[in-house]
DNA sequence: AACTCGGGGAT
DNA sequence: ATCCCAGAGTT
């Protein structure tokens, strides 16, 4: 037990706040609006959820403007193959997310009569909805009393409470001081903490002077509030190398193919190439042909740093298995990941 | 409980 | 270069 009879957060002041300062974003309905009867849109709301696990809502909004004009609904996207999700999902990560969305949302069709249940504990049975969706989905829609914690709450309640260990370690001692103050305008508040870790209570800076809830929060009583949350201490990131190899047929074609369904990159488009290992593997080109060396490309994933040696050559059509030719003018529209799209950039094209 | 799984924006 | 983002699924 880190925290003993923990204070309520004090709802009404973070609702007036929220009431005045809410963020204008896509997938939401304001309060003004939502006070007037107006509902959120379930299907949007999930998705938007979705896009944000772990994401930005600078990098998700153009994926759910470009994702909400090709499938308004639920049954549309259902019904598109999952190769065009796919390909409309890269760039954005995570790409286990755009496989389950399109489990999700044959499920609900299939198994829910098309409307998505309506409380947490329902709505955590679809693919790629867990603690956190599920709650902010039922929150939002159904003004469930549910608490939902994020990242964002996850950092504003470690200040509020200075917690004296990292957040793992107390969630849910976090969540229970949370559902503790969780108002019937559950949805509105869910939404007002978020914008609220968002904007004022940051990572790096804490705005206090602007803070509905600064006169329970203790880290401000007690000194500096970005000293919270205490950090874990995190493995260093290993290096990883390999090799790339970029086939153009005589038509300036790209060779490309997919990768297995599930893992790293699941289900995405790739050119050929070498496993991946501590140590440099020996190159063994793929096809025949004048192959040059054409540089290297650094990309990041979350827990290993990936070095590419890359490849190209000019190599005949015909003698490869398994994939298939790419023109040039088609590559944009490909399930290309942001590392691949690197990859064939360092070759001149993209 | 620990590990896997992307990419980019802010600092 | 580091941090961290409206986390979920697997082991």
């Amino acid at each position: 037990m880190y925290l003993t009879d923990p204070a309520p957060i004090d709802a009404p002041a973070v609702l007036a706040w929220y009431d005045r300062h809410a963020r204008d974003l896509p997938w939401r309905v304001a309060p003004g609006d939502r006070a007037r009867g107006i509902r959120p849109d379930p299907y949007r709301v999930w998705l938007s959820e979705v896009m944000l696990q772990q994401t930005t809502v600078a990098a998700v909004r153009s994926y759910f403007l470009r994702f909400t004009g090709l499938w308004p609904t639920v049954f549309d996207l259902a019904s598109a193959p999952l190769d065009s999700v796919l390909k409309e999902w890269a760039g954005l990560g995570y790409y286990a997310r755009a496989r389950n969305l399109h489990a999700c949302a044959q499920a609900v069709l299939n198994e829910h009569g098309g409307e998505f249940p309506q409380t947490s504990v329902g709505l955590q049975t679809l693919p790629g909805v867990g603690a956190y969706t599920s709650a902010a989905i039922a929150a939002i829609c159904f003004d469930e009393q549910t608490a939902v914690l994020d990242g964002n709450l996850d950092r504003v309640l470690a200040r509020y409470y200075a917690l004296p260990v990292p957040v793992r370690e107390a969630k849910e001692e976090l969540r229970a001081a949370l559902q503790a103050s969780v108002p019937s305008r559950a949805g509105d508040f869910a939404q007002a903490m978020m914008d609220l870790g968002a904007t004022i209570c940051a990572p790096r800076t804490a705005v206090c002077m602007l803070c509905p809830i600064q006169p329970g929060c203790v880290a401000t009583k007690t000194g500096d509030p970005t000293l919270y949350p205490i950090k874990p201490v995190k493995a260093e990131r290993p290096t990883r190398k390999g090799h790339a190899y970029v086939m153009l047929d005589s038509d300036g074609d790209v060779y490309l193919q997919s990768r297995p369904p599930k893992g790293l990159l699941g289900g995405m488009t790739e050119v050929p190439g070498s496993d991946w290992a501590a140590t440099l593997p020996v190159s063994h080109y793929p096809a025949k042909g004048d192959w040059k060396h054409r540089g290297q490309i650094v990309h990041i994933f979350t827990h290993f740093r990936l070095e590419l040696e890359v490849w190209s050559a000019v190599v005949p059509a015909d003698g490869l298995d398994g994939g298939w030719w790419s023109e040039r003018m088609d590559l944009k529209g490909e399930a290309l990941p942001t590392l691949f799209r690197k990859v064939l950039a360092a070759v001149g094209l993209e």
